[in-house]
DNA sequence: ATAACATATAGACTAATGTCTATATTATAA
DNA sequence: TTATAATATAGACATTAGTCTATATGTTAT
């Protein structure tokens, strides 16, 4: 029933640019803050903004050591939203499923 | 190299409630925009409005007959929007793929 | 305790998005 | 041709989202 809404939040946070390329570094292992700064043009406490929306979409996940904090790609979350979201549109035979 | 702008207009289309809705109704077959809107308390501009979005991001396509527009899930551009996706961010054994 | 560094938060500003009303467009009917 | 119905477009308005500067918080070193 809320489903929409459940996955409007992934997808929020996966339509920006910014952040699939965060998300594209992150893929090849965890990386401190200040190390994926290097690699925008964009400030740190943007960086900061767009790592929180990935962390409150599940996205991602941190750590922190010492006074760096270390973000690393929450793969499981991501094929696991993006296959229930196809499947949800998968051809159906017949019989239909969501209601109004 | 503009893989992550290409899968955000995507994205994008789907990061709203109301257009998951239409997309789920759409899943069942091809709807008219007045049978759409039924479904909904919002106006007819604005049904209008998300079937463009929608539409521009190829997650429907539309025929006409008559005064009517029949739109339908596009359910293709779905699974491989989504499946291209969930590839991007699989598990690397070692070598690296995109690049900076 | 103080300084220096890494990150997060607050608040301002701007741009993008969603919704509305009004109207234009296109197709059929009278 | 005129009227009616279905959809799209234009423009106004409010809300949300992204980026910035300034500053707070937390951690390590001196």
């Amino acid at each position: 029933m809320s489903v929409e809404f459940d996955c409007c939040s992934f997808f929020k946070a996966v339509a920006d640019a910014n952040r699939v390329k965060i998300m594209l570094l992150l893929a090849r292992g965890e990386m401190s803050v200040s190390a994926i700064c290097k690699h925008f043009k964009m400030k740190q406490p943007s960086i900061s903004h767009h790592l929180g929306v990935l962390k409150s979409a599940k996205v991602v996940e941190c750590r922190k050591e010492g006074k760096e904090v270390f973000y690393r790609l929450n793969q499981c979350c991501v094929s696991s939203r993006c296959s229930d979201f196809m499947q949800r549109f998968a051809e159906k035979t017949g019989k239909g499923a969501a209601g109004d």
